[in-house]
DNA sequence: AATAAGCTGAAGATTTACTGAATTTTTTGT
DNA sequence: ACAAAAAATTCAGTAAATCTTCAGCTTATT
């Protein structure tokens, strides 16, 4: 397995066994685990705990998992998996619109757990799983923050994603529309020059006056060039 | 053509113009591709031929796209491309859910897709898709650079594609009217002297003075001859 | 020498990207 | 709930590069 040292997992459900089921697995696999039995105890466990993704029982006593759910994304940078007993697909677009990022529908193998989660770390915290940050950048994920030679680089959450995905994808050309797609999301409509306009802002904040960190490839898109 | 030599394609969409117009492009790109106008039969085709890619259409009779989805992911490591109709947002988070890996919308043009296929090859099958290197020369289409003599070329976009071309198709005869259609396109009207003039500035950047590296092959064509 | 094919430089036309600012939307603090 | 601030998005004007055409010229072939 990867060195998943370090990454906190934060299990929710009312139910004992599976929680018990489900924490000795994931123990197991090199996860730090905690566990909550009740939305409102896990809301307050995560603040101090600060785990990196939350797997969420929809179905639960009290508060249900999409409160808890919208709680723990404005509490911060935290992925959540919901699980649902149903195949319920308005669940899943509640769900994804209240910030989660995966699904999963009772019943579920182990293995399908853990891929997901190893999904969503790769998305969403890739600098934990041992992937090189080169260059004069350290992407910082848990805590948002991008240096940049030896600097914090004062960024709106766009600008965040745009320059992550840039450097992740250093040395690629990215098209304005994969960009789009990526960065904005599949859904979004309107005119590619956002892209532009935010690449200005960065190569200011970067002070890449003349382009050389981020280069325009006319007619093809945009690359980040390191060294 | 490209050493896209070996990576499998499956086309699946109930529109058989589509298909074949697909097809048509991508065989003529260098992968070997299938096709099934339905999602039982793409699945079962999937199981024995194993794609590497399926483009898989969303709206289809029958088995409807996100089953076949979840069921080619759990038959192996296939990568996801699905195709849906404009601005169906819920269709995409309802689509990544379930396993595909990108998404376009239609209509979308061929080079797009093309796009979207090559990233998917990097991101999955990396090994699949190395640079091209050809004397002296150093193809890399994810930089979009070509590389002479240990120089970056500065190509415009045209000059990228022609060099390319004949890089690739090194020793053979290109007539203009060939190199018209593979890099302008079969769309292109126009005087087939933009090839001559195309060339003449190839010649320049690669300092070709007595074009022994591109020659003129009078009435027939031209060849780029290595070494 | 006559002919056809290819070469060349330069001039428009067109496409593409950049930029500054205005407008709208979202977030934040009280 | 409100106002203020920040962020996201749009837009129009500008700049720049790229593409295309063209006319006159050169070269090869017979």
């Amino acid at each position: 397995m990867q060195k998943l040292k370090g990454i906190k997992l934060l299990l929710v459900d009312d139910e004992p066994t599976i929680l018990e089921f489900l924490e000795m697995g994931l123990v197991n696999e090199g996860f730090e685990v905690q566990t909550s039995q009740d939305g409102m105890s896990a809301v307050t466990l995560a603040s101090q705990f600060e785990p990196h993704i939350v797997i969420l029982d929809v179905m639960m006593p009290g508060m249900d998992g999409f409160e808890v759910c919208r709680m723990l994304k404005k509490q911060g940078n935290v992925a959540v998996i919901m699980l649902t007993a149903k195949d319920e697909v308005e669940d899943r677009v509640k769900g994804l619109n209240l910030g989660a990022d995966d699904y999963m529908s009772k019943p579920f193998s182990f293995e399908e757990l853990l891929a997901r989660i190893q999904a969503r770390i790769r998305n969403q915290f890739p600098n934990l799983l041992g992937e090189v940050v080169s260059g004069p950048f350290r992407v910082d994920d848990r805590r948002r923050e991008i240096i940049y030679k030896e600097h914090v680089l004062e960024l709106s959450p766009t600008e965040y994603e745009l320059l992550k995905f840039m450097i992740l994808n250093q040395g690629m050309v990215l098209s304005k529309t994969m960009i789009l797609d990526k960065v904005w999301g599949y859904d979004f409509v309107g005119d590619e020059n956002i892209v532009e306009v935010y690449v200005r802002s960065l190569r200011d904040k970067l002070q890449d006056k003349d382009h050389q960190l981020i280069r325009t490839l006319r007619g093809a898109g945009y690359r980040m060039d390191l060294a």
